[in-house]
DNA sequence: AGCTATTCATAACT
DNA sequence: TAGTTATGAATAGCT
C-alpha cells in the first residue's frame, strides 16, 4: 500500500516507525472491530508499542473475559494433547468451549442489564456505556419506525372506514384520528408509552415477525402500569 | 474492498459469514504480524469464531507472556479455575442444553447491542429500550463513582507529594495536577456520544501512563490499598 | 479454492 | 501531529 512496496522488516528510522505504527495500529483496530461485528466473532487485540504504550480492543465489554476464555480453551486443548484421548472425547473440548461461552455470555448479559458491575473496571464501564448508548439509539430509531408503520396502518384502516361510512356519518373517524395523532407525536426518546393500546398493538403489529419465539428472558416487562 | 460496499453489521447469511470470517481472519493475522515486525511492537491477537474455534497470534514466543504483561497493566488477577469433572454420560443431553442456552444468550446479546432488531416486535423494542435505558443509568452512575474514587485517590497522592516536595520544588506537582484535572473534568457522558459503527477512539485510548506515574487512568482499583 | 472489480489502507510527502 | 495522494493490498461477489 502507499507509494512503493514495503519489505517485512523492522523500520529503522525512528520517526517513520512511529508514524507507521500509529497508522497501522488504527487500521488493525478497525479491522478487528469489523471482523467481530461482521462475522459475530469474539476478538481480543493487545498491542504494545516499542515504548511500552498499551493499546487494545475487545468486542466484549471486558477484555478479561476473552482472555479467560482463551485460557480455558488452551487448557482444554492441552488436556487433549496430553491424554491422547479417543476421538469421541472431542466432546470434552467441545463442551469446555461451550461452557466457557455460556459463562461469558451470561456475565455479559448481566452487565448489559446493569447488574454485576463490580466485575468491570473503569475501562470496561466506559466501553459498556458506549455500547449501550449506541444500541439504545438504534433501538429507538427502530421503535420509531415501527410506530410510524403501525400508525400508517391505522390511518389506512381509518380511510377504509371513512369510505365505508362516508355516506352516513363521520364521528368514528374523528375519534380514531385522535388516537393516531397521539402515536405520531410520540417522541422516540420517551420511555413510557402511556395509554398505548397495547393489546391492539400486539395483534396488529405491521411488520410483525413476531410470535415465533417466546419473549426473551431478559425482558422483565415493567409491571403493568 | 471487494465488489460493492459493506455495511458494518453482522452478515446474516451463514455461508457468507463463514467465508468472510476466514478471509478477514487471515488478513487480520497478517496485519498483526506486519505491525509487530515493522514497528517492533508486541502484539497478541485472539479470535474466536462464532462456533467457538480459536485463532490466535502473538509475536512473542509465548502468548502467555503478552497476556501476563497485559495483566500487569491491567488491574486484576485472573484465577485459573481448576475444574476437573468426572466424565458423565449425560453429556450429550447436557451439551444440547448448553447449545440451546448459547443460542438464546447470543440472540439476547445481539439485541442488547442493537443488532438483529427485526426479531423483535414493538413491545419487545419498548421493553428492550427501557431495559437498556435503566441499565445505562446504573452504569453511568457507577462509572461516575469510579471516576470520583480514582480522582480522590489521585488527589490524596498529590497532597502527599506536595508535602514531600513543598520545601524543595514544585515541578512534579504541577505535572501531576494536569493529569488530575483531566480526570476531574471528564464528564461521564462525554465518552459515548457518537455514531455507532465509527465508535471513534474509545477502544484505542492509549494507556499513556508509564510505570513512573501513579496509576493508569483506566485503573480504578488501587493495587496498594 | 481461485478470479477480478472495487474499495481500502497506507507510505511518502506536505 | 494532521491532511493529501499515488499505489499496492485486501477482499466481496462469483465461479
Amino acid at each position: 500500500m502507499g507509494r512503493g512496496r514495503v519489505d517485512l522488516k523492522r523500520i529503522e528510522n525512528k520517526i517513520n516507525r512511529q508514524v507507521t505504527f500509529s497508522k497501522r495500529r488504527s487500521g488493525l483496530l478497525k479491522k478487528a472491530r469489523e471482523i467481530s461485528v461482521l462475522c459475530d466473532a469474539d476478538v481480543a487485540l493487545i498491542v504494545f508499542s516499542t515504548k511500552g504504550k498499551l493499546f487494545d480492543y475487545s468486542n466484549e465489554p471486558c477484555m478479561k473475559r476473552i482472555l479467560e476464555r482463551y485460557e480455558r480453551y488452551s487448557y482444554a486443548e492441552r488436556q487433549l494433547a496430553g491424554d491422547d484421548q479417543a476421538p469421541n472425547e472431542n466432546w470434552v473440548i467441545e463442551h469446555e468451549k461451550l461452557k466457557a461461552r455460556v459463562e461469558v455470555l451470561q456475565r455479559n448479559q448481566r452487565n448489559f442489564m446493569g447488574e454485576d458491575l463490580d466485575s468491570l473496571n473503569l475501562r470496561g464501564l466506559q466501553s459498556l456505556e458506549q455500547q449501550l448508548d449506541s444500541a439504545l439509539k438504534l433501538i429507538r430509531s427502530r421503535k420509531d419506525k415501527s410506530l410510524r408503520e403501525h400508525n400508517n396502518l391505522l390511518s389506512k384502516k381509518i380511510k377504509d372506514k371513512e369510505k365505508e361510512l362516508a355516506p352516513q356519518e363521520q364521528d368514528g373517524l374523528q375519534n380514531n384520528m385522535d388516537v393516531t395523532s397521539v402515536l405520531v407525536t410520540q417522541p422516540p426518546e420517551s420511555l413510557t408509552i402511556g395509554g398505548f393500546p397495547e393489546a391492539k398493538c400486539n395483534e396488529e403489529t405491521p411488520t410483525s415477525s413476531r410470535p415465533k419465539t417466546i419473549l426473551p428472558p431478559w425482558m422483565p416487562l415493567p409491571t403493568n402500569e
